[in-house]
DNA sequence: CAGAGAATTCACAAATCTCTGAAAGTTCTA
DNA sequence: TAGAACTTTCAGAGATTTGTGAATTCTCTG
C-alpha cells in the first residue's frame, strides 16, 4: 500500500478514536487530516476534496478547531484561499484547555459542599472530589510549561 | 432554598457539563445523582425516582459507569434490590483511564511515523506528537499514583 | 470601487443517537 | 423448585445532532 493511502487510513482511524471521545466527527476529520497531511498546510477546497464534504462543514469543524489552538490559518502569499496548518504546540495547548475542566470540576465539588456542609457522607465524597482535582490542576499546569520548555529549548535552532 | 434542592441543582449542572464534554447525558445524570446524594447509596427504582427516567436507561448508565470504576454495585442486606454507590478513587480511576488515551495517541503518531518517516514536514509534524505523549504518559501515570498514596495515608484510621 | 473568488451562514433534510416500554432473563426465597 | 422481585435486553418512536447546498457576506485585486 502507499504511502498516502497509509496516512489517509491512520488519519481516519484516529479521527474515529477522537470522535468516541466526544469530538465531533467532522471536527476530528478535518483536524486528522490536517495532522497527516504530507503538505505543509491544505485549503479548504483541498479539505473538501480529500474528505468527501462540503464547504459549509469545513468551515463549521475550523471555527471549533482554531480556538482549540489545534490549527491555524495560514497568510498564503499567491493565494486568494485560506491556508489552515496543524500548529506548533498544538497538543500542549488541547491539554490545557482539558485542565479548564478541571478546575471545573473542583468548583462543581464546591458548590456541593457549600449546600451539604463538611460532615457527613456527602461532604466525605466532595471533599475527595476537590482534594483530587485541586491536587491534579495543581500539578498538571507546571507538567505542561515544563514541556514547553523542554521542547521550545529542543528546536530553537530550527523553527519551523 | 432547601439542601436537597441545591444538591439535585448542582448534580444536573455538573451532568450538563459532563455531557458536553462527551460523556452520554443520562450515564452523567446517574453518576451526579449518585455523587451528590445524601444517602450512602441508591437503588435503580430511587434513580428512576429522582431523575424520571426509565430502569432500561439507569441499566445502560451504570453499565457504562461501571467499567469506569466510577460506581460499584453494593451488596445490600436485607432488599433484593442491586444498590449503586459512588466509588471511593473514583477520580483516580477516571483520570487513569484518560491516561490510556494518552497512549492511544501515542500509538496514532507511531503509526504515522511508520508510514511518513522520520523526515519531512509530516515527520516532523508526528514527532512532536509522539514526544508529547510519551512524555504526559510518563509524568501523569506516577502522579495519580502518589495521589492514591497521599490519599490513602491520610484515611487509613478513618475507612468508610 | 466594481467585481470575482472565497468563506460563512442558515434553513432544512438526513442520519444518528437515545430513551421508553415491554418481553425475556436472572436470582433469591419460601 | 415455583414464583416473586428485580434487572437486562431490544425494537421502535422520538429527539437531537449534523451535514448539505444555496444565499449571503466578506475580501482581495485590477
Amino acid at each position: 500500500m502507499d504511502t498516502d493511502q497509509r496516512l489517509r487510513e491512520a488519519a481516519e482511524k484516529l479521527a474515529l478514536t477522537l470522535a468516541q471521545g466526544g469530538m465531533q466527527k467532522t471536527t476530528a476529520r478535518v483536524m486528522t487530516a490536517l495532522l497527516y497531511t504530507r503538505q505543509e498546510s491544505m485549503t479548504a477546497a483541498d479539505l473538501c476534496a480529500e474528505l468527501s464534504i462540503s464547504s459549509g462543514a469545513v468551515s463549521t469543524a475550523v471555527k471549533q478547531l482554531i480556538p482549540l489552538g489545534l490549527i491555524e490559518r495560514v497568510p498564503a502569499p499567491g493565494s486568494r484561499r485560506d491556508h489552515y496548518r496543524f500548529r506548533q504546540g498544538a497538543w500542549a495547548s488541547l491539554m490545557s484547555q482539558q485542565n479548564a475542566m478541571l478546575a471545573t470540576m473542583g468548583d462543581a465539588a464546591q458548590e456541593g459542599l457549600d449546600a451539604a456542609g463538611e460532615d457527613g457522607i456527602t461532604g466525605r465524597r466532595l471533599h475527595e472530589m476537590k482534594d483530587f482535582y485541586a491536587y491534579m490542576t495543581e500539578q498538571l499546569i507546571p507538567l505542561i510549561d515544563s514541556w514547553r520548555e523542554r521542547y521550545a529549548a529542543q528546536h530553537t535552532d530550527a523553527p519551523r
